[in-house]
DNA sequence: AGACGTATTGTAACCGGTTACATACCAGCA
DNA sequence: TGCTGGTATGTAACCGGTTACAATACGTCT
């Protein structure tokens, strides 16, 4: 087990001083005289004193952690948001303590065990949440987020995107295309308040005369291909399929290739996320743009500020740009060549 | 800022107890009359009362918290591992703390950090750390294990893959399909110890009259066209391109898609990992199949068993398999069909 | 000289748990 | 009745920081 390292008291003594000006020379909270710093930092680098956190944390009612749950982590997306949380909270000095749980139960227990480790602040992906683990953060005072979405009527802070505008705008991007037979594939992973309001958002924005078919599926490669394929077998005239992630997009140019169509003469295909590899796919990928890393660097420096100053928290879209390139064809223009089939 | 919940003397004097008899039913540490701990019960709910963690911490000298500390989280590798790893130790009651961390020196930072939030052990990446950072580990008795790698010889315990020998396992199977003209793309990220065990194993495997070319890339799919295009164009005759990781081979698809050169007609490809879509591609994609995820449950509860009951921590080999699929072409066996390019 | 301000450092209470040890009570038995 | 042993509970020291407040030293001003 780990051997438990010097105390400020040790400290203390081997420089000849008190705790309280040892402690003071560890946080810089008072002026200190150059000297008796150099004496009190040449006695922790002798002893290789380091702090102990929990006992700072428990006198200062500050534990300087700050919790984030997600529904899961292999999903890109949600990578590079907690790396971008990380990121940030590092410079500011918070840790960041991470629990993996899909559904509000889960959550549930997960926030108990996080709260139990001290956490701070809390950040949740999505606004549906169970109402005893907001009861629970609003007892306690606990300031959170919700990250991924943006509304600016949910009585507490989002952080996120307006899911149901996005929606739109690829719907009508999709339709000032020319198509009018579009496939809609969503995660039901997160089947949440942000596919429904995705979903409500493109069927918002189909015009009347636009056909539209579901499927919903694991976000994966795997299910992307089992999803295009439904859409099409629902809807054999379908001429675009717009995907609620790059990875079910990617799905669709798999299964489309070994149906032998091609995107985007034969179909077109859009996706949402511009992950990384979006631009670098064949043919590119056109998607909407969702910076969840600025979201992620915005969350944890809002819950620091707040942390730190009071600030109160603040609902805060961020903003989105769909990213033309090549995968959706434009068919208001005359067919550039015959669709071929191998 | 969060409001300061009860504390246990609140509880104790709720139940008309005293603080001991409350600690002992809040963790089970002795027998408690039942009507007691009804009591106890009865006052913890009212109050509403969460132990706080650093009080406990500070007294009990146990932080129950695991620090992990990888070069980044956007490799879905990475991202299973960590989540595997978050999983086990939150079945075990530890909550684990991550780090991103690159360089040894970033990682030095990372780990004063991360000890500065009271982790009791950690869970580093790869066999090559700063002097610094195992000094202060082994002064401060705290346990911990390299991952990713596995070598007996190494004086800290290694739990993970055998690197060298994985790769000329993959060299082996590419020569025994008649390849002797073989492209290695390896990611300069993890240019660790790692990536070079790799290389080592695969030029070790390389018959003599086998020729060999090398690329490094960013782990990404642009990297892995990068990559693949620099090969073809340093060894025009390569016929096999072996990929670390299953995003590099996935590049490499895209590159040769591009290129009008067909898989594994054309080249073959050989991917590391075997990340969930690996079988979903097309062609699926021959890899060798890292079992990143049960490497993280292993880590996890050797760390854990060791706090608890002070099991010394071993080096412990983490079997991986060959998956033979589509992307590898048999060179052996007369040409199926000719080449063709469109 | 005396009063006072400023800069620096020290003393000790406190944060909220845990736990060794003490105590109280009761049953069983000689 | 007195003693032993077991069970249940209480008392209070302790973990290692932080910080309000006190104390000291020294220089300045009147």
């Amino acid at each position: 087990m780990a051997k438990r390292g010097g105390s400020i008291r040790d400290v203390a003594r081997e420089a000849g001083l008190s705790t309280a000006t040892v402690s003071r020379v560890m946080n810089g909270t008072a002026k200190v005289n150059q000297a008796t710093r150099e004496k009190v930092l040449a006695a922790c680098n002798k002893l290789d004193y380091l702090p102990n956190p929990a006992a700072r944390a428990l006198s200062t009612a500050r534990s300087k952690t700050i919790a984030a749950i997600i529904p899961t982590i292999e999903n890109s997306v949600f990578a590079k948001f907690i790396g971008s949380i990380e990121g940030a909270l590092a410079t500011r000095g918070y840790t960041l303590v991470l629990a993996i749980a899909t559904t509000p139960e889960e959550e549930e227990v997960s926030a108990r065990n996080l709260l139990g480790m001290g956490a701070e602040a809390f950040i949740l992906s999505g606004a549906t949440h169970s109402g005893e683990l907001l009861g629970l953060l609003k007892r306690r005072r606990l300031p959170f987020v919700f990250s991924s979405v943006w509304n600016a009527d949910d009585p507490h802070p989002t952080i996120g995107y307006d899911n149901e505008k996005l929606a739109a705008r690829a719907m009508d991007y999709l339709q000032s295309k020319g198509h009018r037979n579009i496939g809609l594939v969503y995660g039901h992973l997160e089947i949440s308040d942000r596919t429904r309001a995705r979903m409500s958002g493109a069927r918002g924005a189909a015009k009347p005369e636009t056909d539209m078919a579901f499927a919903s599926a694991d976000i994966s490669i795997a299910g992307g291909k089992d999803a295009a394929r439904e859409i099409l077998a629902q809807a054999p005239k379908t001429t675009a399929i717009l995907c609620f992630s790059d990875v079910l997009a990617m799905g669709g140019y798999f299964a489309l290739a070994e149906d032998g169509l091609r995107v985007p003469e034969d179909i077109s295909v859009m996706g949402f996320d511009n992950l990384d590899w979006a631009k670098d796919v064949v043919p590119p990928l056109t998607t909407m743009a969702l910076p969840s890393e600025e979201m992620g660097a915005q969350i944890a420096h809002q819950l620091a500020d707040h942390l730190e100053t009071q600030t109160p928290l603040t609902h805060m879209l961020i903003d989105c740009a769909l990213i033309e390139r090549a995968s959706v064809r434009d068919l208001t223009i005359a067919a550039p060549r015959l669709s071929q089939v191998r």
